[in-house]
DNA sequence: AAAGAAAAAATTGTATACAATTATACAAAT
DNA sequence: ATTTGTATAATTGTATACAATTTTTTCTTT
């Protein structure tokens, strides 16, 4: 099976959400159809296909006169995602203790000694990439479609708050907190992970919400017309 | 402020949505752009708007080959949707009840009263429509923007499984349940309308699958190809 | 000069034509 | 008979032209 063929609208859809996850789009800007569809090259068609699925998604917010601009995002929101990704993590946790082989086990041993070294070299992208890798390989054995779904739905929406974030150092206890949850799941303990998962979420939370009050505002973008 | 003008990909999505919610497509069953366009007579550019929609919410999969076929779905799946019901929307009455007015609560006890009166003379329609409105007015006032979001995607793929249950009686303790969590909010206790919200959904969730097992299969759809 | 109306420009919405890809039918070869 | 290749048809993907709407500009009237 060769690789399927990569469609116009498909990258149109990931170059335009990481200009406005990245802020090369600045909230609520309003887009025009033939100014990205000039920037990106391409005809309106696939270019309306890519905006629709922001629109879905929020990244896009469509004004009553058609217009589209792009989403402010409130700390609060933040606030309110890392909650709901408590949640759904910890059930993918708890689901993912009862239903771990021992491969599966080995593999995650193996993703968190990673992690650990990551951590002590101070490589910080191959450090956020292991911890991406421990939680997708979680979600991929909890066997929970629609939790995985919405949770790749909202924490790009986070990352557009915290992506500045997560370069520069010191994740006090994240290496322990992987431990412990991994510890649950060794032991088929369900309830055990889904609580050291919901606090892991909760923690990482509470670093983003320290970084960003010794930065910026509280909030990136007006919701002021 | 006039009613803004209805875009065709909109009642494209909705009509779409419904055939596939009350099973006049058929789980599995593929679609093709011009079948749909003649159906619903109107050109693809629009259409495909709509299929896009549908894609993203995932009640439409896309094939490798480029073809969409609508998607199935199991009982696994409705049960993981209740789940998360229960702790989005045990979060809403937790918020609700710090935020709710006394006007909220107000408001609150009129569809209470109105639902126990469509129990009582056997009104589903209505108790439906009133138990939604109920559910509806927390998400309101509880302010959190992205779980109402989510809910309202996941909401519609679980009543795809269930449309056909809500239809025939016996409720059983539906109105207890509401006026419980009502209790929760009018005391302004977060964690007691927030248990009995989940103990609400999950005990619905019961209902629904005992419905489902007195009658047909356990799978709608086949995911066999 | 200000307000309103009319005209022009800009932008989004829709339809259609064409290109690229995928599926089907049928014939030839083994 | 089964398979393989090729031609044909069917279907999706893309580009573009046109229609409808909204915004901006201009002109007129007071």
């Amino acid at each position: 099976m060769v690789p399927k063929r990569r469609l116009t609208k498909d990258v149109a859809y990931y170059q335009i959400k990481q200009k406005i996850i990245y802020g090369e789009f600045n909230p609520d800007e309003v887009v025009r159809e033939e100014q990205l569809s000039e920037m990106l090259e391409i005809s309106r068609t696939p270019l309306r296909q890519a905006l629709q699925m922001l629109e879905m998604e929020e990244f896009l917010i469509r004004q009553p006169n058609g217009r589209l601009k792009v989403a402010s995002i409130t700390k609060e929101e933040v606030e309110e995602i890392f909650q709901i990704r408590s949640m759904l993590e910890g059930s993918i946790a708890r689901n993912a203790a009862a239903n771990a082989s021992s491969d599966d086990i080995k593999v995650l041993t193996e993703i968190l000694e990673k992690l650990r070294q990551a951590y002590h070299f101070g490589y910080t992208q191959e450090f956020v990439a292991y911890g991406n890798d421990f939680h997708d390989y979680l979600a991929e054995i909890s066997g929970l479609k629609t939790s995985v779904k919405l949770l790749s739905m909202i924490k790009d929406h986070a990352n557009r708050y915290c992506h500045f974030v997560s370069m520069y150092g010191k994740w006090s206890n994240q290496v322990d907190e992987h431990a412990l949850i991994l510890e649950g799941i060794k032991n088929k303990d369900g309830a055990f992970a889904e609580l050291a998962m919901k606090k892991h979420i909760l923690s990482t939370l509470k670093d983003v919400i320290n970084r960003i009050e010794d930065k910026a505002s509280s909030k990136i973008g007006n919701t002021v017309d």
